[in-house]
DNA sequence: CTGTTAGCGCTTTCAA
DNA sequence: TTGAAAGCGCTAACAG
C-alpha cells in the first residue's frame, strides 16, 4: 500500500521546534541574521526527520519551474538523440530538468509541443523546428512571456533568437576537398530540400570546393532527396551511375543516404573506394559498421546540446539581456574506408 | 527588448467585469451553477484578452505538475528513443509531459537523475533500469511520496511496479525456430551478461529451440559479450568459425553484433545466408541497410512506451490501487536476406 | 447563482 | 536575531 504519510513542512518544523516559519525558511538557507545555534538546530530537525522541501511552493512563489523544453523534428534520430543527450547532461548539471518533445517535421504538432511546454511553464525553449516551421508565431509567445528560446540545427532567421548550428559549408566543403585530395575528379553530391538550410549549406559547400579546385562540374551530379532515406540513395546512385556522365565519387547529405549508395554500387560490382569514393555526414553508428566502414563528417551534436542549453540557462538568469548571437560548432572529417583511394 | 507584461489573473478579470475571483474561476471552467450569461461574459472577456491560468499556481494548489519522468540507460540508442517516442505521444495525447534524463548505466547517475525528478515533482517515473540497480532504494522513494512508478524493459522484481516488458524469450525463440525451418542445424548465440535478465532470457529462447527440435548444441557455441558491440560480434564470430565445430548459422542478442559478425564474414568470404545464416534483434535501422538486409527481431518499442504510459497515468489517477500488473509485448519476426536460405 | 473566506507552502518585507 | 504578516494565483467549502 501506498505510504502517503504528508510531507513535512515549514511550518512543522516550526511548531516542533518552537520557532518561526519564516525563522525555519532562513535557517535552511543559513541566512547571515540567523544564529549559528538556530541555523545548526533547524538543519539538524530536517535532515534527521527528512525534510525536503515542497517544490511546487518554491516554484510558485519564485515563478520558476527548473524546467527546460526541448523540441526536435524526431526523436529516434542519431543526431537529434545525441543532441538531446548533451541537453540533459548541461542541463542536469546546472540543477535544470529537461521536457522533450518532438514535432514529427508538422508544424501542428510543434505548435501542440510549444504550446504544452509553455503553459506546463517550462522557464525557456530549446527548438530545432520542423521543415514546415516559417513564421514560428508559436515561438512569439514564450518570446511575450519574457522565456527565452534558443534555436539549434535547423534554425528559421525570422526569430530573433540565439541559435546554435552546425559549420555545415564548412563541413562539406572540407568533405569534399578530401575526396579532391584523394584524387577523386567527379564528384556528385545527394542534396536534401532545397528550402532547408542545412542542405543548402552544404550543397554550397560541395559547389565551393569544386569550383576553388577547377574541377569539372555537372548540374545533373546534383540530385534533390526529399525524404533523406537510404532507398532514395539507391535510387539516385543508379541515375548517377547509368547517366553518359557518371561520377566517381559521391558526397551525400547524410549517411544513410550514402548507406543506400553503397547498397546500389555494391549489388553492382563497383569496388568502393576504388571505382567510386562515398562519403556521408553525420557519423552516424551506421556508417561505422558498414562495410567498407564509411568516410563522414562528425557534428559534434553532445557539443550542440551543451552549448544550447547553456546559452539557454544564461539567458534564464538574465532575461533582459536580448541576445542573439550565433554560435557555429566546427565539424570534423572521419576518414574511413570509403573514400581511402590513396591506401586502397 | 523581452514584452514583460505581467499575465493577466484571474483577479484582473474579476476586477474589470466587477466580479468575484471565484465567479471568474467557475465561470472559467463552466460550472454549472454559474449562469450561462455570466459565464459568456467572462469566456468573452478572457478569450480576447489572451487569458492564460498560471499552471504554477494551479499545479500548487492540486499539488500536480502533469509532467512525468522517465529514465533509460541509454538515450543514443535505437530501441530506447523508440520507446521514448512512444511515451511522448502518449503523454502528450493525455496533457502530461515528459521528462527525461538517463543513467549512462551507471547506478549513481541514476540516482542523480530519479532525485531530480522527485524534487523537479513530476507526478509519477517510467523507468529502464540501469545495469547496476538492484535494489533500487531510491525508486522506493517515489513509492513512499505516493507517486507511481512503472518500470519496462529493463526491470528488476525487487520493486513492487507494475512491469512492460518485451517477451524476450518468445522472440528468440520464434528467430531460432525460423533458422531451423530455413534448414539451418548448428546454431550459435550470442548473448549478452548473464546477469541481465533480458540477455537471459533471450538465451532460455534459444536454447528451448535448439532442444525442442533436437538439434546439436555445444556450449562453445553460446558466447557472452559484455558490452554489446559491434567488434564482440566480430570478435566470436572468428572465434565461433575458427573453432573445430563452426556453427552454421548465428542468432545475436542485437542487430549491433549482428552486424559485427557479418563484418567478419563478409570479409573472410563467407556467403551468407548460403554459407551462414545471422539473425539479429532490435529491428534497428541498421539491420535494413546493411548488406545483405538482416533478419531480426521487432520489439515493438514505441508500443511499449505508450503501454508503460498508459499505465503509469492510470496509477497516478488512482493512488491507492496498488497494480502489479506485468504487460508483456509480443515480438515480431523480420524476415530479411540473412536467413532466407530457402530463396537464396 | 454569486461572494467571502481560507488556505496550499514558501519567501520576504517590515517591525520589533 | 527573530517574528508577524502579506501575498504569489488559484480552488473550494461555506454562506448567503
Amino acid at each position: 500500500m501506498m505510504n502517503d504519510k504528508k510531507k513535512l513542512t515549514l511550518k512543522d518544523i516550526g511548531r516542533e521546534l518552537g520557532i518561526s516559519v519564516s525563522t525555519v525558511s532562513r535557517a535552511l538557507k543559513a541566512h547571515p541574521d540567523i544564529a549559528e545555534e538556530t541555523i545548526k538546530l533547524v538543519k539538524e530537525y530536517a535532515e534527521t526527520h527528512n525534510y525536503v522541501p515542497n517544490f511546487l511552493a518554491v516554484n510558485f512563489r519564485k515563478n520558476k519551474t527548473f524546467n527546460i523544453g526541448l523540441i526536435v523534428p524526431e526523436l529516434v534520430h542519431h543526431f537529434f538523440s545525441t543532441v538531446i543527450s548533451g541537453a540533459i547532461s548541461e542541463a542536469n548539471r546546472q540543477g535544470y530538468n529537461l521536457l522533450v518533445s518532438q514535432s514529427n517535421d508538422i508544424l501542428k504538432d510543434e505548435i501542440l509541443a510549444s504550446r504544452a511546454m509553455l503553459n506546463s511553464s517550462v522557464d525557456g525553449l530549446l527548438i530545432s523546428i520542423s521543415n514546415e516551421t516559417v513564421e514560428g508565431d508559436h515561438l512569439r509567445e514564450f518570446l511575450n512571456e519574457g522565456k527565452p528560446v534558443v534555436q539549434f540545427d535547423k534554425i528559421t532567421d525570422y526569430l530573433p533568437t540565439p541559435k546554435v548550428i552546425v559549420d555545415d559549408f564548412d563541413g562539406a566543403y572540407s568533405a569534399v576537398k578530401h575526396l579532391i585530395d584523394e584524387g577523386y575528379t567527379r564528384i556528385a553530391h545527394i542534396r536534401g530540400r532545397e528550402d532547408v538550410k542545412n542542405s543548402s549549406e552544404r550543397c554550397a559547400g560541395y559547389l565551393k570546393a569544386i569550383q576553388d579546385h577547377n574541377l569539372e562540374s555537372d548540374p545533373d551530379w546534383v540530385k534533390v532527396c526529399r525524404k533523406i532515406s537510404d532507398q532514395e540513395g539507391y535510387d539516385f546512385a543508379k541515375e548517377l551511375m547509368e547517366s553518359k556522365n557518371p561520377p566517381n565519387a559521391i558526397f551525400c547529405i547524410t549517411d544513410l543516404v550514402a548507406l543506400g549508395v553503397l547498397r546500389y554500387l555494391k549489388e553492382k560490382g563497383y569496388h568502393i573506394p576504388k571505382d567510386v569514393g562515398l562519403i556521408g555526414f553525420s557519423n552516424w553508428m551506421l556508417s561505422r559498421v558498414s562495410t567498407p566502414q564509411l568516410s563522414t563528417v562528425e557534428q559534434h551534436g553532445f557539443q550542440m546540446g551543451v552549448d544550447a542549453t547553456n546559452l539557454l540557462i544564461e539567458m534564464i538568469g538574465n532575461h533582459d539581456v536580448e541576445n542573439l548571437k550565433t554560435v557555429e560548432i566546427k565539424t570534423e572529417l572521419v576518414i574511413r574506408e570509403s573514400t581511402t583511394l590513396s591506401k586502397a
